[in-house]
DNA sequence: GTCTATAGGCGGATAGAC
DNA sequence: GTCTATCCGCCTATAGAC
């Protein structure tokens, strides 16, 4: 693989795990087999490295997501399938939720801007439509952050559950969680 | 006030906001109208002073929750109670918000103990046994973590809202938004 | 208990050889 | 493009005067 993306990697899963100020470009540099001052051969400096990082890292994420919006099944089926491949995601690249995560922790309006546009929007959209099908009353904005919400914490919590009351195996199963987490919001949806 | 209580305020507002390793010893030595070496005249290092932090900012968290599971009121009403308690001690309470979701992402064991136990055990005992009453044969593990995870992540992304589809100004109203949760989780619990 | 002075190490970043 | 050597500033933490 060329040195740039080996970097990116390695950078990726060092800040999503330990946050951009507990990174020092040594340890960037030890991870891609390289010497600090290779990296800047690469990149201009540590910011402009981190800011590649996400872009990196929240690239392409929605090409699953994007076959569930395009199948040919009811709506009710495609909202099951966006919780579930949105849990999976999350799950399977833990890289790719530690570094959302960190990012709505900085609080800073330029990058929830751009994440919201990177990685949201997009799902976001489609998910409306969905849900304007399903639930034309409903308060779409909240039923998606709530989404959101639902699939980002279950994955976060999965090693703080046994330290919680009546906390099983099936808590960490992402099939379980889904349906679940579906259950919940779809009977939001029905008429009452 | 004491210098150990200011300076914990002081830690506690710069660890809430920027996290552990981009605070310094001198940055907490400004913000208390001392100079850094006067720090270690109170905690030992800069971890213990962390550490501090958190007990000060956890402590007593749950006073106005304690009134609410004490109240002669029906298992609806505390729940919703519950609720809206949560909430409004997110929003007013940033530091207590920001300190807890750093915790979880640090993703060591040892501190999700500490922050479950802390914080999070006692609630979720009397929340479960409101959950029994109202539906015995629910999944009660799967929606205290549920409602955990909407009362941190509705108060977190108030920044990002105008970046998201459909986001109004009731989406930052702490009332509309603890109603809107109580009855997302009532129904899971109402026969079907 | 607070300060000044300072030790000793690690941080980001650059110069220049190869 | 990668390296060694190095600059320089900031970091945590300590010594010791007041």
């Amino acid at each position: 693989m060329e040195t740039y993306n080996r970097i990116l990697e390695s950078a990726a899963e060092l800040f999503a795990n330990q946050g951009f100020e507990a990174v020092s470009m040594r340890d960037i540099a030890k991870a891609s087999h390289l010497k600090a001052p290779s990296l800047y051969n690469h990149f201009r400096d540590k910011n402009a490295l981190y800011q590649s990082c996400l872009k990196f890292v929240f690239r392409q994420h929605n090409a699953q997501l994007q076959a569930v919006f395009d199948s040919q099944v009811s709506y009710e089926t495609q909202l099951r399938g966006v919780i579930q491949v949105s849990l999976k995601r999350m799950a399977d690249d833990q890289n790719f939720r530690l570094l959302i995560q960190r990012e709505l922790l900085q609080n800073d309006q330029q990058r929830l801007k751009f994440l919201a546009q990177e990685v949201m929007a997009d799902t976001c959209d489609q998910l409306e439509k969905i849900l304007k099908h399903l639930s034309p009353e409903a308060d779409h904005h909240f039923i998606i952050t709530s989404i959101m919400s639902l699939v980002l914490f279950h994955i976060q919590i999965a090693p703080m559950r046994e330290f919680l009351p009546s906390g099983t195996s099936q808590h960490l199963d992402i099939h379980y969680l889904s349906d679940q987490i579906f259950q919940l919001i779809y009977q939001t949806l029905l008429p009452s």
